[in-house]
RNA sequence: GGUCCCUUCGUCUAGUGGUUAGGACGCAAGGUUUUCAUCCUUGAAACAGGAGUUCGAUUCUCCUAGGGACUGCCA
């Protein structure tokens, strides 16, 4: 093979939201484009228009915007090898069926679907399967069968037609798989695929690819295991068209598993599982799928752990930026079985890419989950606290539940904590302590440690007993970051107010 | 049913004709944190089964079992 520049193509179906698989595939090509300092192309496979779903095309393009997969050639960027949507390409589509036609490589065929599936449905009762192929061709309503004058008649009376692709006997195919090495197939176990059809004068997936593919110049097609029972069809469509000097290598990935149980991942695992299935909101007519963006996972951390199922860089490290994926992708290093998908695993990689965030951009993204709360505080202090608190959480929206005491006084305390540490001279302390908090000059943590400390001692009580109820005073449980700097950080006021409050409260 | 693909801890996986079969998630225990979380240490946990090749197979071959995909005028 000649030195071609690397171009592969995403080839989505605009027929509802993207799956996590499909962002998988297109994350393997643009990786691959990458790396080999190649074209990522994105293709719009809309020849089935009774599947068109509104608005799919636009959720792909903000899905591999969000994703951060720049696109250097589709429908929206443009490109030298347009149009990029197959329902624009007709008349290119038509030239090469006639092709296969004139060449006795396809045949037209005037059976209808009802035959057919009264066919498939009368087998199916004799426990048989019906294939439209060699053995059954002959018996059908085809170019094959019916005279050229009768097949002439149909046409002119515009009876609708479809082009079949006449699949030869007893040829072997071999491929090399770039994930699977060498897979064989016989043409005898193949049926007679449609590849065209009068009706809506669009080609069916299979022709449309293949000569997209071909008049793109694409050198590699990295796409889901569904697709390799079409690698024979597709090898015997290039050497029809005299294409197979040029055929651009295969790659199959592995599918992506439910978490438990059989099967590929699907919509209803997500909802079970509570983890999103897609990488972004889609709209349902009995509510919404749910996507990572809204779900808060950041997109960097959504490619990492899509990048690691079903590949690895041999090394023990797991955690990746884009570029570093780049660097390191080799798509012989893909795996060849399914990778069962993991929500635990999930939430790991988002809470290891957000402590790995720089506080002021966590303080950026916090500010509006604050305002939604009512809050409008000052950058440096959101910094100051997403600094204490990051560690303790996997979401940005997670941070308010971990930090809410920073901002507001508590409006409850945790009951279990109350019982705990609330009891006997405990509340007589706190109060004596406020006493000792408001005359106490320097506001800084080790100030007030030292303050609390020295009238511990003098009250004869236990440290830990106090500090708990202190606590539980200022946050509410029994959870959060260093107390004193908390207490240094709403202030003295604001200190000794939430000590009132709660010697109130829980009297 | 047919065709094709796959099979290492519960999960994602590394790995080799001779290894104490490694890491990560999750789980458990201990430590740190006078709290919770983080963090650290430790632990339990795997080569699907059977033949064959070989001095020796988790690794190579075959068979079986299990899993998966496809089997549309869908992609």
């Amino acid at each position: 093979m000649t030195t071609r520049k690397v171009r592969v193509r995403f080839a989505p179906s605009p027929t509802g939201p993207l799956h996590i698989g499909g962002v998988r595939t297109a994350l393997f090509n643009y990786l691959f484009a990458k790396k080999h300092g190649g074209d990522f192309i994105l293709r719009i496979e809309d020849t089935d228009s009774t599947r068109f779903v509104e608005g799919a095309e636009e959720y792909i393009n903000e899905s591999m915007e969000w994703l951060g997969m720049t696109i250097d050639e589709g429908v929206k960027q443009g490109g030298d090898y347009g149009p990029y949507k197959q329902s624009e390409r007709r008349a290119i589509y038509k030239k090469y069926a006639d092709q296969l036609i004139e060449t006795g490589w396809g045949y037209y065929a005037f059976d209808t679907a009802e035959e057919l599936d009264a066919l498939r449905a009368k087998a199916e009762a004799e426990k048989k399967t019906f294939a439209y192929d060699m053995h059954t061709r002959q018996h059908l309503k085809n170019s094959l069968s019916l005279s050229a004058e009768e097949v002439k008649q149909r046409m002119e009376a515009g009876e609708p037609w479809v082009i079949r692709f006449k699949m030869p006997e007893d040829t072997t195919v071999k491929t090399n798989d770039m994930v699977r090495g060498a897979v064989t197939f016989n043409t005898n176990t193949l049926d007679d695929k449609v590849l065209y059809k009068s009706a809506d004068q669009l080609p069916t997936y299979h022709l449309a690819n293949i000569v997209d593919d071909h008049l793109m110049e694409i050198t590699h097609v990295i796409r889901g295991e569904e697709w390799l029972p079409s690698v024979p069809l597709h090898i015997m469509l290039y050497r029809a068209l005299g294409w197979e000097e040029s055929m651009p290598l295969f790659a199959h990935l592995p599918l992506i598993l439910k978490p438990t149980g059989k099967g590929k991942l699907s919509k209803r695992d997500g909802d079970k599982g509570g983890f999103p299935v897609f990488p972004l909101n889609w709209q349902l007519e009995d509510g919404i799928a749910a996507g990572y963006r809204e779900s808060g996972y950041f997109p960097e951390a959504v490619i990492n752990l899509l990048a690691l199922l079903g590949w690895n860089p041999g090394t023990e490290q797991e955690l990746f930026t884009m570029d570093e994926l780049i660097e390191l992708f080799d798509i012989e290093r893909v795996n060849k079985s399914g990778a069962r998908f993991d929500p635990d695993k999930a939430r790991w990689f988002n809470q290891q890419h957000l402590v790995r965030k720089s506080d002021d951009e966590l303080a950026t993204l916090y500010q509006s989950v604050l305002k939604e709360h009512g809050h409008t505080p000052d950058t440096t202090y959101v910094s100051q606290v997403v600094s204490l608190v990051k560690e303790r959480v996997n979401f940005v929206s997670e941070l308010w539940e971990q930090s809410a005491f920073f901002f507001e006084a508590p409006l409850s305390y945790d009951a279990k904590v109350v019982k705990k540490r609330w009891k006997g001279d405990v509340p007589a302390f706190m109060t004596s302590l406020t006493m000792i908090l408001e005359a106490l000059e320097k506001w800084d943590a080790e100030s007030i440690k030292a303050c609390i400390a020295e009238h511990i001692e003098e009250n004869g009580l236990g440290f830990g007993l106090v500090m708990n109820a202190f606590r539980l005073a200022l946050v509410g449980g029994g959870f959060g970051p260093d107390l004193m700097t908390i207490a240094e950080m709403i202030g003295k006021e604001e200190t000794i107010q939430r000590i009132n409050n709660a010697v109130e409260k829980l009297a």
